[in-house]
DNA sequence: ACAGCAATTCTGATATAACAGATTACTTCA
DNA sequence: TGAAGTAATCTGTTATATCAGAATTGCTGT
């Protein structure tokens, strides 16, 4: 397996790189990283890396302080709180538009994603990062529904900030509906705009719990860490 | 009027004072800004204002190709009407979260702001910069009623690229009702969340008419110049 | 005049080095 | 043993120089 994205710049090759790392939750919440130790990693100087570093930052996956340091940012509760309902307003905007243009190839597919997102779910003990992967894929195709390409990259966008979040194992498994995205997806496809805001919403809703059971013991994390950086203590010989 | 905006590192300053003349209009649309220039200007190298421009391309002020060069952003009519899509999306949940959680004295200010705005509206021939910022700032408060600081800071960003748009003067003005601000404002304070939503709904949709008819003339200047950035030619001696 | 082509002069991208603040490690003193 | 202060080392930030590609200029031949 290759690690060679290879893309126009070295900038982009880094973000890349880091983003999926980031995502897959090798680098988990609260983990240091600096730009030296990934520029000799990557084979390139801290100029391109500073920029991808930057960009992370910018779109919440990242923070840092001048000069102190740059780590996988720890989520607030009222940060999570907020990005929900924000999504909120993005993603039913999407499911309104879906359900009054999407083709008929693309309720299809999204009909078949359900199923397959549904399945991932009840099996237990599976890859996450596949239904991750899976889920956020769903939830694309749903404003790839809406035929409006701001709108596609404003969802995504914030979606991705979520992954960040979603990484982390729940602490007891509630018991689920088993065709919550196969129910959402049949709404969207054969009922009213309205009523796919509705079910829309509720599926936001839902989510919103989901990932504060997941982060609960983070918001606590953020209050111990400070707004120090600490960083990796030198191994003694 | 000093320009020293005083920040903490240079980068950061480069990046308010550019955003600044974009929003003016100092910097036009379709405007080619090259690094180093800019760079001797500020009195700084071009590692921080690189940094800046990199930070306003990915906020769509600018839009540059690898080795050619970075201008203001030329917008296209579907990104236009997209980016209504986006704001409409964000703005509605503003609304509707203001009518149901804004304080008595938020709701005073949003009154008194609005008209204010209705009136810098209709006394044609004024500053049209101030009157951008106060319609602004009436948008920013009712986020800010909704007591959610994510969706504030959604808001603001959609906003801001929508500032640069609004800078070029429209062909022939409309007749404009007189109490548009004011009206809206009223029904955010005193009718339901769903009254204020729908309220809000049309106001966005009115915002997307009048910018189009602002653009029109930019959509075409789009294919004339293509992507290829076109320098400014060596003057003549 | 005008098309084709080379030299020049731009552009952004990157490497390297140096700087200053923040953090850690260590020494010193009580 | 522990607190205080200093040195070492980390951090992000910035300056300078260089590189390679794109756009322009200007030459050349017709």
């Amino acid at each position: 397996m290759k690690e060679t994205t290879a893309t126009a710049s070295l900038s982009a090759e880094a973000y890349l790189i880091l983003r999926e790392r980031i995502l897959r939750g090798e680098l988990p919440i609260g983990q240091v990283v600096s730009r030296r130790q990934v520029a000799v990693e990557l084979g390139m100087s801290i100029v391109p890396v500073s920029e991808a570093l930057q960009r992370l930052e910018l779109e919440g996956l990242l923070e840092s302080r001048p000069r102190a340091g740059t780590r996988v940012k720890i989520p607030t509760e009222d940060e999570v709180r907020g990005h929900y309902v924000v999504r909120e307003a993005l993603e039913v905007q999407a499911a309104k538009l879906f359900a009054a243009v999407a083709t008929a190839s693309e309720r299809a597919e999204l009909q078949r994603l359900a199923a397959r997102v549904d399945a991932l779910s009840t099996k237990a003990g599976n890859d996450r990062f596949l239904y991750l992967t899976c889920h956020e894929k769903l939830h694309r195709r749903i404003a790839e529904g809406a035929h409006c390409q701001p709108l596609c990259e404003a969802i995504e966008k914030n979606q991705v900030l979520a992954s960040t979040w979603l990484c982390v194992p729940r602490p007891k498994t509630a018991a689920e509906p088993p065709r919550r995205h196969q129910d959402l997806a049949a709404t969207l496809n054969n009922e009213s705009p309205k009523a796919a805001a509705e079910a829309m919403r509720k599926h936001i809703q839902n989510a919103l719990n989901n990932t504060l059971s997941r982060l609960e013991a983070y918001f606590q994390v953020r209050e111990a860490k400070g707004t120090a950086f600490a960083r990796t203590p030198k191994k003694p010989a």
